[in-house]
DNA sequence: CGCTGGCACTCTATAGTTGAGAGTGCCAAG
DNA sequence: CTTGGCACTCTCAACTATAGAGTGCCAGCG
């Protein structure tokens, strides 16, 4: 069963083991006589260092320079992550920990920027949340106010308990019973349907008749687009970004700006994210394997969360690829199961 | 007039303005032969020295060390901001480019997140902006939508278009003309007056009648204290902190890492803008003089912002001390006064 | 009296040098 | 297959030397 032929045998895996472990600890380059030490298979460091050569060959390890010990490569950390980490879910009692901080009384945004400060928090890494993707967005409600002469504030409000508002500039002032009667038409005529599907008649709508009603509708309209636009998943929330000037391997100044800057940008960040969001389970991206140079001496740990078993966003941690995987995993996968309950209760 | 005796003689006021503009531009100490080269004043570098001897002596410039070249103390940037400095208001043009930067529609708390970015944005700086502080906070309108079986959507409008939403968790299914009456009942009490007198009639009210409309109206009191917490000028937006990292005198990760983590705290900083809120105009911050360690080598530059000659907040920039300070002063100005003009239409 | 050139002095930054230490690779022997 | 031994390589830290920048002071000049 372990016996595949030209694959790395047992005790070296057990070696590679040992060794990423013990470089994810301290972060220093790990020498023969110390995996002798620490390997626990009474070897003497000229052996370690025979096997260390084969799997320097095969790719896994590397030495920094001549003499410094051996390092993993992102192949290394691949191996480990996906076949030598035995990955223990989060006791029950750290799950209700955790659960705790869950306030289901928040709303949904702040419910999402709580989890990110959350996960941050815990794992001493950079946390990150996408904003949760809703198939369908159904209408609910839409409301006037008239703030002043010649201002309205309107408010929309989605089947999710979202809630958009929005200050309109009218050209006259609009009397209480003109705005009950915009609100009333929009009630009645979209309440239940998909978003999307009132936006488009909204749409048409305006362009049949110039009613007085134009003004309304438009900003309805614009409310609509605001809230599908977030559900076409625009956009992510992350928290401890500091956390990362912690590491050493990431003190170079200009690589943490061009990380920051990665941050603020979104962009590579939520294109990675979205393909996190079509694996069922946990993703880990190593190093360059995200294939932005940004993100070189990184690794993102992800999980989807879901609502009624439907997926609708990504959340986990950004940190340096020698991060402690076999702590972070269940965190993360415990955090994505509890956001899903806490805004699944929402519905 | 300018014969104040024992104080600066003009030819060495104009070497302080001299050095300290060379200084803001490369950041390098700036030395006796440069400065002859610069000033303007036919002078060799030797008599250049002795000024700069007699400058040292007064504390408005030092050595790094004995064969550097001067760099400004805090006493001498201060005397350059206080008296050196001519600040040109920013002219028309570059007004109008800023004010197109303001979209009226936006929602306030929008806005202040847009305008703090603008602040990044123009000087290359971090922009940071208080949430605006409203006198009193008027009700306006509580809403509560029915979502599932056992949760509730309330909504809360104030009278400056602000809206706070939240669910909540009720023991049982309410029908939709309990909820009608709930809202209503609040409605007609309250329009008008002010939020925190709402809020302690509320409380009152509860402790009398344990009637089932208690969970409404507990769920209106947090969200009346979540705005009231808000309006107590309970945080602050802040933008392109990463642009900091740019500047080699905070090029310490040590130093970054607490920068950041101050402003992340917000402890600190709130403080500060605290404090400006009650001079009337534009105020400046000098390295020591915030009396906090972790801005020793930042500057801040604030103005107040006002909705009716009313002031509500502050906004500004913090960057290294040898920031352009000519060129900041006139924007955050504008910026204050443009930020006040979007929000008074609001009202 | 103020300005100037000259000069000795100080301090930093840079490059080059050295030695200790860590770790390797290889080899021959068990 | 494992092991101890040994020569080799490379880094890191400490140290030294040197060039360059800038100062302070002084004596002379207008």
């Amino acid at each position: 069963m372990t016996e595949i032929p030209h694959e790395i045998p047992e005790r070296a895996q057990h070696m590679l083991k040992m060794l990423i472990n013990r470089y994810i600890r301290d972060g220093q380059p790990v020498g023969s006589r110390t995996l002798a030490r620490e390997a626990g298979l009474n070897l003497s460091p000229a052996t370690i260092r025979n096997v260390m050569s084969d799997l320097e060959e095969l790719g896994y390890i590397r030495s920094p320079h001549t003499s410094a010990g051996r390092v993993p490569t992102v192949q290394g950390y691949r191996f480990f992550v996906d076949t030598l980490l035995k990955v223990q879910p989060l006791d029950s009692l750290s799950v209700e920990e955790l659960r705790a901080e869950f306030d289901v009384s928040m709303a949904p945004k702040e419910l999402i920027e709580a989890t990110s400060g959350l996960l941050s928090g815990i794992t001493h890494l950079a946390g990150v949340v996408t904003l949760p993707k809703h198939e369908q967005a159904i209408f609910r409600r839409v409301e006037f106010l008239p703030l002043s002469e010649k201002r309205v504030l309107a408010i929309l409000v989605t089947s999710k308990g979202e809630v958009q508002n929005r200050i309109i500039a009218t050209e006259r002032q609009c009397s209480t019973s003109e705005l009950q009667q915009a609100s009333n038409f929009l009630n009645e005529h979209f309440i239940g349907k998909d978003l999307a599907a009132v936006r488009d008649t909204l749409l048409h709508d305006m362009q049949e008749a110039r009613s007085t009603m134009n003004r309304m509708m438009a900003t309805a309209m614009q409310m609509a687009d605001q809230i599908l636009e977030q559900n076409r998943n625009e956009g992510y929330v992350m928290a401890g970004q500091t956390n990362l000037m912690e590491f050493q391997e990431l003190c170079d100044i200009d690589k943490l700006r061009n990380l920051f800057e990665a941050f603020n940008k979104k962009r590579e960040i939520l294109h990675l994210l979205d393909q996190c969001v079509h694996g069922e389970g946990i993703q880990i991206f190593i190093g360059e394997e995200s294939g932005y140079h940004t993100l070189d001496e990184c690794s993102m740990v992800t999980a989807p969360y879901q609502i009624d078993g439907r997926i609708v966003g990504v959340l986990g941690v950004i940190g340096p690829t020698r991060m402690a995987y076999d702590r972070v995993i269940p965190i993360v996968d415990a955090t994505a199961r509890l956001l899903g309950a806490a805004l699944k209760q929402k519905d």
